[in-house]
DNA sequence: TAGATTGTTAATCGATTAACAATC
DNA sequence: TAGATTGTTAATCGATTAACAATC
């Protein structure tokens, strides 16, 4: 059994992958975790104790092979296989996270949006049909779903939840301005509040100016 | 001088907020550490610690009077006063910020949206008015601006948010893919990558199925 | 008053940083 | 080889939890 790797180091990962990527966009070949360090603002002893949770990807004298790392840390976030997203409520979060090529480009790929709103049952966003809600359960049984998106508001996010994990969904990427908690341990939910973080920046902007 | 709260229970304001909001909602008077703690799923002492860096907000032997902490809560993170924003990049995400009534409701008003592309500059969102980029010095000289909200892509994000600072405008809330670092302590910056946020998700559902 | 629950100090736990032997 | 830098152990720091005296 493997130690479970705590959430500070996986909050950290995604990162790391994008520094990697921009480094290797600039044909930057090796870099050492002093260097990785200065550029990420962070120091280079937790650089090298977050990637020895995973293994060691470096070689002494030398540092770490931008390619390499970059590759092995889109392994550990499973960005080698292609993760299919359903996205339910097409508003316009969801217009947003269907136009953003870059989900599609890590593996993310919208295959379906699905709305109560018969206004716009039946068209596209992006090349992508909205559905009706009545054909969920049909369409979770005959594709392959292995993320659903919530941009709906609050008040059904929990009764969708609840329907999502009956279909057998495994994830959920919520946007709904409540904690989604399913008590079901092998459903996995990432919330996203976007009011919490406007507030985190409130707090800054009152705290500064008390200074 | 103050002590510096930690960046681990500022975290967790919003979220105290949010919960007592719910509570009020549901006219509930007062509420015990033990009680919220059950709901909010962390430890009654991590309440009454957090809470106490601010100042004592509770009663022995009853407890903590519901409306009057999340008043307290909310002036903490500075919702008692109004912050005008303005977004730079009307594009879908933008159009979901100003269509979300919450975050006018908790005193972040949406004034002005900015864009270059002239097919929308002069339309309205949500009744807000989508500007020229070249009207933005001339705005921001004229009106109050607290936050403004970067939802372009990220090769621009670094030159617009200078310009702003430039402006005078003291904090950032960016959602370009880019770890926006602005060498000015008087300007604060809160980074929402939703693309990390899915590829946390993402490990958390390769590291289930290693299970 | 007796019971309940806070505010706060002390103890524990976990995460970060420092140091250095291993090794490329 | 000598120099550089990792991987990893040990030390430190900070955050969380436990305990309990204070007090409503």
């Amino acid at each position: 059994m493997e130690e479970k790797i705590s959430k500070a180091v996986i909050r950290r990962l995604p990162r790391y992958y994008r520094y990697l990527g921009d480094l290797l966009n600039n044909n930057v070949e090796r870099i050492s975790s002093n260097e990785l360090s200065a550029k990420m603002k962070l120091t280079a002893s937790q650089i090298r104790q977050d990637l020895n949770n995973f293994g060691g990807f470096g070689q002494q004298g030398y540092g770490y092979n931008v390619k390499y790392l970059h590759d092995e840390i889109g392994k550990i976030l499973g960005l080698d296989h292609k993760h299919n997203m359903i996205i339910i409520g097409a508003g316009n979060l969801a217009s947003a996270i269907v136009r953003y090529d870059k989900f599609e480009t890590l593996g993310f790929p919208t295959i379906a949006l699905f709305d109560n709103n018969i206004n716009i049952v039946g068209k596209t966003i992006n090349g992508i049909k909205v559905h009706s809600m009545d054909d969920l359960d049909k369409f979770v049984n005959e594709n392959k779903v292995d993320i659903a998106a919530l941009t709906l508001p609050k008040e059904h996010a929990i009764e969708v939840a609840t329907r999502l994990v009956n279909l057998g969904i495994k994830s959920i990427w919520n946007f709904s301005h409540i904690d989604l908690e399913l008590n079901d341990p092998d459903v996995v939910v990432e919330n996203v509040h976007l009011s919490d973080s406007l507030m985190q920046l409130s707090y800054e902007i009152v705290s500064k100016n008390k200074q």
